[in-house]
DNA sequence: TTCCATGTTCCGCA
DNA sequence: TTGCGGAACATGGA
């Protein structure tokens, strides 16, 4: 689930339930989805700390530890967080918990454990080690920068869109769903599309992203709230497609099922 | 029981 | 060098 407009709304989750107060207690469940750090170092870096500011970039979200180090929190395929109170159960699958000094709790759950925490001195270093391109919603990705990022890049749009080198946060839903609202085949070979093309693509990218935050993406909500002419309402064996009604069809790309409807969507 | 899944990374091949 | 398919990782749900 977590891509770009998911984190969006993990981070604006955790800015209201966990910033800015001081973590009484740090547990640390699973050591495996940490990286490059104990679960002691964890620990010692957030006890008698508070989160004092957070950023995101791309399916990256930074959580500052007072004056000290970020936590660096990627959620895998599984991972969101859940807050709950004095008499509230502990989530199953919880890999992080802090408690706060009034009862409450903020964890970090990822059942399959492809998430990953570390800490980290500063963002922006993390962001270019890691070689992360810019954030799809981000300032920085004018059309220019969109086009100059697709100009150099061959192969199939749905990959260029996905590769988190070339622009953070987009992945396999949010990929079909650009590549359904702006009419384009997720087989299109990049060098192939015009400067029209683009231009959609570009437009369409921010107007999905955007819709999908204000729609509550990273919750069961989005399912209901999001606009029935989105692709995302019909991801299903044999579904209708909302523009056409014909039939939603489904194919290998980049390794991940693409969900599309091949009359709308044309090769080119 | 078997297959599939919203992500990333690594390996081998072209 | 770049792109791409497949496998691996861990777990739950259909």
């Amino acid at each position: 689930m977590p891509e770009l407009p998911d984190v969006e709304n993990f981070k604006r989750y955790m800015d209201r339930h966990a910033r800015n107060r001081i973590i009484k207690r740090a547990e640390v469940h699973a050591g495996r989805v940490l990286r490059g750090t104990s679960a002691r170092a964890v620990k010692r870096a957030l006890t008698r700390h508070k989160i004092s500011r957070s950023r995101r970039h791309g399916k990256h979200l930074f959580a500052r530890l007072g004056r000290g180090p970020w936590l660096a929190m990627h959620f895998g395929m599984t991972g969101y967080f859940a807050s709950f109170g004095r008499n509230g159960d502990a989530p199953r699958h919880e890999q992080l918990q802090l408690d706060f000094s009034d009862g409450s709790h903020f964890a970090y759950v990822d059942p399959r454990k492809f998430g990953r925490l570390r800490l980290i001195d500063r963002p922006d270093d993390f962001i270019a080690d890691q070689g992360l391109g810019p954030d799809a919603l981000s300032r920085q990705l004018t059309l220019k920068t969109f086009r100059a990022l697709l100009g150099d890049r061959r192969g199939e749009i749905k990959s260029a869109l996905m590769d988190q080198r070339l622009i953070a946060g987009i992945g396999n839903v949010y990929s079909d769903e650009i590549l359904f609202q702006a009419g384009v085949h997720p087989r299109t070979r990049v060098e192939h599309l015009d400067g029209k093309a683009i231009g959609t693509l570009h437009r369409t990218m921010r107007r999905v992203l955007k819709m999908a935050i204000r729609k509550g993406a990273g919750s069961d909500a989005l399912f209901e709230r999001a606009p029935r002419s989105y692709l995302l309402r019909h991801r299903e064996a044999g579904a209708r497609c909302p523009r056409c009604k014909g039939k939603v069809r489904t194919m290998k790309a980049a390794g991940r099922t693409a969900y599309y409807c091949p009359a709308c969507q044309k090769k080119r």
